[in-house]
DNA sequence: ACTGGTCTTGACGCTTTCTTAACGGCCCTG
DNA sequence: CAGGGCCGTTAAGAAAGCGTCAAGACCAGT
């Protein structure tokens, strides 16, 4: 049974959400604010998340980046504003999808279906610990240990090893990293990338000058190698 | 650098797009029709499909259902069409997104690298490691190994070995070489080709002046042979 | 307002890669 | 068999990309 966590403060959008989905033989969680809803998601574990921007507590685009802090879930956006800035702001904080209201049920639905579909032929999601020689990443953690030693990391060395990890051993493009690191206006500033990595070698590489897991890839991207 | 195959039959929109998408770093496949659309796709290998509903040839769901039956690359479908069946049918069908005509450019980008970014952490990669004698090539990882050992190839020597493989056993044309691994002002500096492919077989071939796999069609093109 | 941590930006030397040139071999044609 | 394409090989200078260090900007919490 797929279990789909709607957010919305209008109850009565909410009650016709639950009452539709219910019908098509959904489970159907519910939150009423953006607090909630990072609760729920985080205890529920829900398939996919309806989202609607305007909550009363957290600003829609905060709630999609806590969201997606520790999670792949599909995020469907709800919003009266059809303002293409908002949209743009959404997608690229995460979200799978954006539906304007006044939006057809049966729209949402296929919409929704979709999200889902997509979300099941990926496997990610239970993955827990890498180990690569004396390292071990903990992915839903968020943490990394070098002989043992948990080593602290900021914001923007977690995001550059995550993606990394995630793709082991795979070439990862210079592109990707900054358009998934620090946004899609930031795709030439590959001066970021220099910077960062060596700080990373610095922190996990046993012998920083001649890495064996952060590997350069000249014009092309970045590798790890586990 | 990201691939997008955009399938329009209306030649000012397909212009639009192409000029949009080329000045955000997208390279540009175009295609006029259905028809051409699966084969372009089949050929290609894009990595991102926009697709406008009403062509000439076929149905645009049966455009999905085709590329579907052996892809999961992301489809973002485009109609001017507001009517929610056709959602329906197009994301049962297995479209990622449906975009209503008309459209800002912000917002299909925004969902283009919305989908991009889905299919790219996905794992799913279903590109194949292609094997050739003592040869295996990676396309997902872009490496190759030579008898087990890894080779390094450089951005260009890649460029050239990928395009070569992705076509294995046909021939390749410079001029196609050219442009797809230089840039179209390139075609005429057949030059490179001869540098870089004694380059490749050097690396790769195990008696380099009678490769076995990186064929030369004098006159025409190179080959790749498994 | 201060502090500590983090992110951006600039400068420099070094390495890798690209471009270009020169030369010799092969094969077809006249 | 002479000549002109076309191809393969090698090498060296030019250009682009990379690693490193460090200073300033920014931001949140005290």
């Amino acid at each position: 049974m797929t279990r789909v966590l709607v957010v919305d403060d209008d109850p009565q959008l909410l009650r016709a959400l639950k009452i539709n989905l219910a019908a098509r033989g959904y489970t159907v969680l519910t939150a009423l604010d953006g607090t909630r809803a990072l609760h729920v998601a985080a205890h529920q574990h829900p398939d996919v998340i309806v989202l609607d921007l305007g909550l009363p507590d957290l600003d829609g685009t905060d709630v999609i980046t806590g969201l997606r802090g520790w999670s792949t879930i599909p995020i469907i956006v709800l919003s009266a504003r059809t303002d293409s800035g908002d949209k743009v702001e959404a997608l690229d904080a995460g979200a799978d999808d954006y539906v304007t209201k006044p939006f057809g049920m049966d729209e949402l639905l296929a919409r929704l279906r979709a999200a889902v579909r997509r979300a099941s032929t990926d496997p990610t999601g239970n993955e827990p610990v890498v180990h690569a020689g004396a390292l071990d990443i903990d992915l839903a953690a968020k943490q990394v240990a070098r002989d043992g030693e948990v080593v602290h990391l900021t914001p923007t060395e977690w995001g550059i090893l995550e993606l990394l990890v995630r793709h082991q051993g795979r070439l990862v493009s210079q592109r990707q990293l900054l358009t998934e690191v620090w946004g899609p206006r930031y795709q030439t500033e590959t001066h970021y990338l220099r910077v960062y990595l060596a700080q990373l070698r610095r922190k996990l590489e046993p012998d920083a000058s001649h890495p064996r897991h952060l590997i350069t890839e000249p014009g092309m991207g970045y590798r790890f190698k586990p």
